[in-house]
RNA sequence: GGGGCGGUGGCGAAAUGGCAGACGCACCGGUCUUAAAAACCGAGGGACUUACGUCCGUGUGGGUUCGAAUCCCACCCGCCCUACCA
């Protein structure tokens, strides 16, 4: 009687077998093809979750697969292991950060290994030990000495909460909240580091080289966001604005860097800009220079350096006002999302360089500083922010550019035409709509001037109407007058006032349009069109108009094509204890001084007092802090800023190669931080698997680093990681609340309670049914929080609000301590896992019941990978069953039974089109098929077993099974391999080829269709012909039958696939 | 507001121009058992039919095709990302 299977046996004692034999060390072998497959590292904070298990178990299966290919397979695994949560643990529970990862570390080593993955524990590189962030600190040397690390003051991003400045990548959402914690930011003015990423823009958006999802491109192209358009210099009006003639520099420090350090000819142009500005004159960004005839006003960021300079005294204070509020209401949580606009009138004046006209200057806070030149020239006719900022203020609107679509509309307001327009109309073709003796009127191009005619002819006595869309005209009963410019619109408000005074409120020609809602969505457009209302270059087609426009402008040095990015250069100072020290000091005399190559590492020191703000404890460091310069001798201080994280995983995939290179070696300025025979051998990354939610961050970074690193010879490849794929997320399973029985009394409409009876979520079946009562309350909770219990208190889904007690000690079944109100478990619908809503899935556990080997298989099984889903505890069990059901075919001699058998030639087939199929689904990710594939392999297999049992077929059938099991479930098939007596390790065979001419069956059955309506099948020999196939078909009963009294027209055999009868009446 | 992904039995899902629902979960019936569990076998999209079969069915409506879950057009719904980027 062979023993049942037993995981908890079986899987610590292969996973002790493997690494004494060191069956999972990769080292370099030219003989065989290299395959280097990464998955993302964890960050150690003490628990792999069933996350975890879902990314990095598939990603294993697949490498173990590459691997019995042929592939010399490289799988490592590190931690990333500096970060905040380390340093709150110390500064929340006295734990030092060191201590509390290494400690976590160690736990999920033993995780890790509990799931049977082909880890090389040999090349585990973590982030945090002095061996590898020497090498971090390294490449911040290099990048300073290839001038691609840099620092400015500048207005960034700060959590209040973290006590530390974030990457733009790392702020999130409208509302601009830590990725990390969720608390807004606010902007601070703080010298930082960064590292001009923005130097790769063009390089970044190009993925040519690599294979990786479209989301993640998609992603990274908007973030990197290029726009192409021109900058435009406008001059200011009459007045001596500035004190020196110098160079302003909107954007500081890139202009001063540039003249000192030419950027290498193959690195593209940056966002950060400048331009010699004269005294005279703003300079915006712009992507529509056709529409420069419609700039009717400027608007200024209010951080932008000219506003001092071009404010008028008069409007001084109302300016600076409006500074402060800006300012600081970044730093109040923007509760609104009511996006109404606002701003302030300079006082000052610019001329628009195209027609000499005088615009007035505004500033306003929906011009950003970071983007562009923090200037723009506002088109309202065409944007819909300037648009929605000229009506609120009363500013001029002068459309030009024609729509598109020919759209025209009028609107007849009642009285104001005499008797007979309407037939008038009518006769002509043109639509209208009566509504309370008003007319609404659409028209198209063609109908404007005909309908202007018509209309004209049936004023009364001082009315007037207009005609706005694709043509602009306003119908006086002695004129028509074009609205196409500003000179126009005040004739046309002055007429209007004068014959209606109901139109003195309204300050413009479109803000008089607005008020009529039928108007609105025809006011303005941003769509390209012919330019109209634009001197000379009226007419100009919309295809050519914005690079007619901007040549113009290049010719007389007003303007010129530029393009812009809105990616940032990269912050990597953190304010933080808990990170890559950056290996700078600061010499009262010699200035910024890179710490020397050979000096590395610049350690971080263990004896450090934690602040309880938060505040980084190595500004108070006196070892750390003060050092000597190392350029004088001097006395210098050290720069108590570190590395974000993203640094140290930006570079961990090298790391993997010779962990630790040359510790206590000293590096130098040429130094390679790797084993350059490793790296020649497994580099790029041939598959990376990881999460999407670092698209735009660790992925983009990473991209950039291995450019950065190109260009410093280091590397001599373009991009990381050629093929990446992503996985989906598993959310928590839905469940019921708990019941509740609570007695207590009523307080108004919600119900006191005194003493609750809690009945589990788990015995539904148990309830008592709901109820509300006097003093007595009964339902399921759909809803808890500290202070409240929804309780569904009828079928109908009535709600009842039971107040409690937080720490109300609560009897709750299956908790022996006894719980508080708290653990009362309410309802949940799909939700991500947390562990506030207890619906968090720990994987431990289920290793514990059910084996890793069915865990592993499960969570291929349960979802499509890439997508991910709801946890589903019942459907593991479908699982269960199948790794039994392989244990039993294997270790079980086989009993006769009477069910269908299976020929040897169908056993044959299953089994190659099993091993075809796996292949297949497994290199393309397609890890829920490769299940199903093995599950109905498995299936086969009972079968056929009574009548093969013991023959050299059944060898090989159940081979095969353990060969394609094996990357799957490593340990069951190591197991029975041993059980068959064959040699260690299943590991190290060769994955099972299949035979195409074995997939090929004798008979093939067709199925028949007349006129697309399946009607039946016909089996023919796997080798008949199209015309035997055809007289087959025809020949059969019911295909017969539905053709009597119908003409056959047409007979098609796709492929031998299928038979398609094209038939008729008589 | 912009962009993306998706919508197929009670549930997770297969099928990407050729037999819709593979493979599982749950449910139901059967075998075994004193009984239950486990295991094994079996039915099952809906409607009509004793059955053979027929009609309807992949969010909705149209189209292309001998043939559409799959391709095209319009719409509805859900989820995710992004957000004043000039």
């Amino acid at each position: 009687m062979p023993n049942p299977y037993n995981p908890q046996e079986i899987e610590p004692k292969w996973q002790a077998r493997w690494e004494a034999n060191g069956l999972y060390r990769s080292v370099i072998d030219h003989s065989k093809p290299k395959f280097y497959a990464l998955t993302m590292l964890p960050y150690p904070s003490g628990d792999i979750h069933i996350g975890h298990w879902y990314a990095m178990a598939p990603s294993d299966v697949r490498a173990r697969f590459k691997r019995m290919q042929g592939y010399n397979v490289l799988f490592p695994m590190g931690f990333d292991a500096f970060g905040l949560p380390a340093e709150n643990a110390a500064i929340q529970r006295g734990i030092h950060p060191k201590t509390w990862t290494l400690a976590n570390i160690k736990r999920e080593q033993q995780q890790l290994r509990s799931m049977g993955m082909m880890i090389d524990w040999e090349r585990e590189a973590i982030s945090c030990l002095p061996g590898y962030y020497r090498w971090t600190e390294w490449f911040f040397l290099k990048l300073y000495e290839m001038g691609l690390a840099y620092r400015k003051k500048a207005p960034v991003d700060y959590c209040p909460n973290c006590k530390t400045t974030l990457a733009r990548e790392q702020v999130i959402g409208e509302d601009h909240i830590c990725e990390r914690c969720g608390t807004p930011v606010f902007k601070k003015d703080l010298e930082q580091w960064f590292w001009r990423i923005t130097n790769y823009a063009d390089e970044l958006l190009d993925f040519s080289k690599i294979d990786w999802p479209d989301k993640i491109r998609l992603a990274q192209t908007n973030w990197i966001q290029r726009s192409e358009g021109a900058e435009v210099t406008f001059g200011i009006s009459d007045e001596k604005l500035v004190m020196s003639n110098q160079k302003l520099v909107i954007r500081n420090e890139k202009t001063v860097i540039e003249e000192q350090e030419p950027i290498p000819p193959h690195q593209s142009p940056t966002t950060d800009y400048s331009l010699p500005i004269t005294d005279y004159s703003i300079t915006v960004f712009t992507t529509r220079p056709d529409t420069l005839w419609g700039a009717t006003f400027m608007v200024l960021s209010p951080e932008h350096p000219l506003v001092e300079r071009i404010t008028k005294p008069e409007y001084r204070e109302a300016v600076q006002a409006y500074k402060m509020q800006a300012a600081r209401q970044s730093e109040i949580e923007r509760m609104s999302t009511e996006k109404e606009k606002t701003g302030v009138f300079t006082g000052a004046y610019a001329i628009n360089p195209v027609n000499d006209a005088r615009i007035p200057i505004w500033i306003a806070d929906y011009v950003l500083i970071t983007y562009g030149t923090g200037a723009i020239m506002a088109v309202p006719a065409h944007d819909d922010r300037d648009f929605a900022f000229a009506v609120k203020f009363g500013l001029p609107i002068i459309p030009v550019i024609n729509r598109v679509d020919g759209l025209a509309k009028s609107f007849v307001m009642g009285g104001t035409t005499k008797s007979g327009l309407l037939d008038a109309l009518t006769e002509a073709g043109i639509d209208f709509i009566r509504e309370s003796g008003a007319t609404f009127v659409r028209l198209n191009v063609e109908q404007v001037d005909r309908y202007a005619g018509i209309v004209q002819g049936h004023l009364e006595p001082g009315c007037w109407t207009e005609i706005v869309g694709a043509r602009w005209l306003f119908v006086f009963e002695d004129a028509i007058i074009p609205f196409d410019s500003i000179e126009a619109e005040e004739k046309i408000m002055t007429r209007c006032k004068a014959l209606n005074p109901e139109v003195a409120k309204y300050r413009t020609v479109m803000e008089m349009l607005w008020s009529l809602p039928f108007y609105r969505d025809t006011l303005f457009h941003a769509e390209y069109g012919t330019m109209i209302n634009s001197g000379p270059f009226s007419g100009t087609p919309g295809d050519v108009a914005k690079q007619r426009v901007t040549e113009w402008l290049a010719e007389r040095g007003r303007g010129k094509a530029t393009v812009n990015y809105r990616l940032r250069d990269w912050l990597i100072s953190r304010q933080r204890y808990w990170g890559a020290p950056i290996p700078i000091v600061y010499c009262d005399k010699c200035g910024v001084v890179p710490v020397p190559y050979e000096d590395l590492p610049v350690l971080l020191p263990d004896d450090v007092d934690f602040m309880p703000t938060g505040e980084s404890p190595l500004k108070y460091h006196e070892g750390f802090l003060h050092t000597t310069c190392p350029k004088c001798g001097g006395p210098a201080t050290r720069e108590t800023d570190t590395m974000d994280t993203f640094v140290c995983s930006s570079w961990y995939q090298y790391a993997y190669l010779s962990p630790y290179y040359r510790e206590g070696e000293p590096a130098h300025s040429d130094s390679i931080p790797w084993d350059t025979e490793e790296a020649k051998y497994w580099l790029p990354v041939d598959t990376y698997t990881g999460g999407a939610e670092h698209a735009v961050m660790h992925l983009l970074y990473t991209r950039f680093f291995t450019k950065a690193l190109r260009d410093a010879g280091i590397v001599n490849f373009d991009e990381p990681m050629l093929q990446l794929r992503n996985q989906g997320t598993i959310l928590g399973e839905p469940r019921c609340g708990d019941c509740v029985e609570v007695t207590g009394t009523w307080e108004g409409a919600a119900f006191r309670a005194e003493g609750i009876t809690v009945y589990s979520f788990k015995d539904q079946a148990t309830w008592p049914p709901a109820e509300r009562g006097a003093t007595l309350v009964r339902g399921e909770v759909m809803d808890r929080d500290d202070v409240s219990l929804k309780v569904q208190t009828s079928e109908a889904g009535e709600l009842t609000v039971v107040l409690i007690d937080e720490d109300m000690p609560v009897a709750i079944p299956g908790k022996e301590k006894g719980g508080t109100a708290k653990d009362i478990l309410y309802h949940l619908d799909v939700e991500k896992m947390s562990k506030s809503k207890k619906n968090v899935v720990a994987p431990d556990e289920l290793v514990a019941q059910y084996g890793a080997d069915t865990v592993r298989a499960y969570l291929m099984f349960g979802w499509r990978w890439e997508q991910g889903g709801p946890w589903d505890s019942q459907g593991i069990e479908g699982v269960v069953r199948w790794v039994n059901r392989v244990w039993n075919i294997v270790t079980e001699p086989a009993t006769p039974t009477a069910g269908e058998t299976v020929s040897g030639r169908e056993l044959l087939r299953a089994m190659h089109f099993a091993i075809k199929s796996i292949t297949e689904d497994l290199e393309n990710f397609g890890f829920n098929t490769v299940i199903a594939r093995l599950m109905e392999y498995t299936n086969t297999l009972s079968k056929a077993k009574s009548a093969h049992y013991g023959s050299p077929l059944w060898d090989e059938a159940i081979s095969n099974l353990l060969l394609l099991v094996a990357p799957v479930a490593p340990h069951i098939a190591e197991e029975l391999w041993a059980f068959l007596g064959k040699p260690y390790s299943i590991h190290q065979q060769a994955w099972p080829a299949w035979d195409p001419a074995m997939l090929v069956e004798d008979e093939i059955e067709i199925p028949v269709q007349i006129n697309g309506k399946m009607r039946g099948r016909v089996t023919v020999p796997a080798d008949a012909g199209e015309d035997a196939i055809k007289a087959a078909a025809l020949a059969d009963a019911n295909v017969q039958r539905h053709l009597e009294g119908q003409q056959v027209l047409k007979v098609i055999v796709p492929n031998k696939k299928l038979v398609s009868i094209v038939a008729k009446g008589k």
